[in-house]
DNA sequence: CGGTGTTAATTGACTCGTCAATCAATAAAA
DNA sequence: TTTTATTGATTGACGAGTCAATTAACACCG
C-alpha cells in the first residue's frame, strides 16, 4: 500500500541505520539487507533509492560530516576572539551529537573506506583541509607557528575519536574537549 | 616438490602478506585468497597451515604487536631517568620498523576487527594497558596527575597513526615523535 | 462524478559472482 | 609406508544488484 511522498522518509531512515548498523555489527559485516531490515524495509527498495551500497555508505558520511559543519558554524558564528573560536571548534567535534556512539564508530569506518573508495577519501579530505584551516586561521594571532599546532591538535582529535569508538564506556563529551583544550592552552604557552 | 620444514616460512611468508595485502587493498577487500597468491601458495595451503582467515589476521596483529613489545623492551632497557623512559616508550611507537606505511595501515585494520573479534579486542586492550602502564610510571616522577597526561598522549598517538594510514605522503618518523614529545613536555610544565 | 491511463512505492524471486573452507589426490621426504 | 607439503576442484553460503509483478495514489477527460 504505496503512499506518495516516501522518498524523503525512505532515505532519511536508510541513513540513519546505515550509521546505526555500522555501529551495531562494525564496519566489515555491513550488508544492504541488514540496514534495510533495520530501516523497516526490503533491500530491493534501499537499492532502488540508492542504487548501490557505496551510496548508502557514502550518504552516511554526508549526513554526519555535515551535522558537524553546521554545529561548526553556528558556534563559530558567536565566537569573536581567537580562543573563542578554538573552544568553538573543539566543542563542535565533541559535541553530543557528533560525539555519539555510533556516529563515531562511524567515522572509523569512513577512515577504512577511504582506503579504497576514492570518493571516501575526497570527503575526508575536505573535512581535514576545513578543520586545519579553521584551526590555523585561530591560532595565528595566538603563536608563530600555527601550522605544526593544528597538526597535533587534528591528530588529538582523532585519536580521541578512535578510542572512543572502542571503548563500551568511553570518555565524556566534556573530558574529551578538557584534554583538547588543555592541549592548546599549553602549546600556546611558550 | 614438497620440502621439509616449510611450515615456519610459510607462516612467516602469509603474516606478513597479511600486512601487505591490508595496506595495498584495504582492510574491506582482504580475502585468503589473495593473501596466499602474495605469499606465493594456494589458498588451500594458507588454510592448512592457519585454519581460518581470522586466525590468519590475529598472527599478523600478533606479530605487528611482538615487534613493537620488543621494540619498546629494548629501548627501555637502557633509560634511567623518567624522561628518557619517556623518549623511549615515544621513539618505540614511531620507530621506522612500526611506523611503516604497511604496518600503520594494518593498526587501523585491527581497530575494524575489534569491533567484531573478540580476541582482537582482548589484545588490542592488552596493548593499551601496557602502554598506559609504561607512560604512568615513567610520568609519576615528573608530575603529580599522570594518567591525564597519559590519556591525551594515547590518543595523540593513536590519532597520528590513523591520519600516517590514510595519507599517500605522511609524516616521518621524526616528525611525528617531536610531536608527542612537544605535548609531554608541555603538559609537565605547569 | 466515474473511468482510465500514468506514475510512485514496494517486494519476492532470481541471477551472478565471490569467498571461506573442505577434500581427495599427488608427490616427495623420512 | 608413513608423514609432510601441496594444490585443483568442489561445496555451501551469502551478498549485491536486477526485474517483473502488485498495489495504490494521482491526473486527466468526458
Amino acid at each position: 500500500m504505496p503512499r506518495i511522498g516516501m522518498e524523503p522518509l525512505r532515505r532519511d531512515a536508510l541513513v540513519q541505520a546505515t550509521i546505526s548498523e555500522i555501529a551495531a555489527t562494525g564496519a566489515i559485516d555491513i550488508t544492504v539487507a541488514r540496514i534495510a531490515k533495520r530501516a523497516g524495509m526490503s533491500s530491493a527498495l534501499a537499492h532502488h533509492y540508492f542504487g548501490s551500497k557505496d551510496q548508502m555508505l557514502l550518504a552516511a558520511m554526508r549526513h554526519v560530516l555535515s551535522a558537524f559543519g553546521q554545529e561548526a558554524r553556528k558556534a563559530l558564528a558567536v565566537a569573536d576572539t581567537p580562543v573563542t573560536r578554538l573552544e568553538a571548534i573543539v566543542g563542535a567535534c565533541f559535541a553530543p551529537l557528533n560525539f555519539q556512539s555510533d556516529v563515531v564508530a562511524a567515522w572509523l569506518n569512513f577512515y577504512v573506506q577511504a582506503q579504497r573508495d576514492d570518493e571516501t577519501r575526497r570527503l575526508l579530505h575536505i573535512y581535514h583541509a576545513r578543520l586545519r584551516s579553521n584551526l590555523i586561521h585561530a591560532l595565528r594571532p595566538l603563536t608563530n607557528r600555527p601550522e605544526s599546532l593544528a597538526e597535533g591538535i587534528g591528530a588529538l582529535i582523532d585519536g580521541l575519536y578512535v578510542r572512543q569508538a572502542l571503548r563500551k564506556e568511553g570518555l565524556t563529551s566534556a573530558a574529551s574537549t578538557r584534554i583538547v583544550l588543555d592541549h592548546i592552552e599549553q602549546g600556546l604557552r611558550r
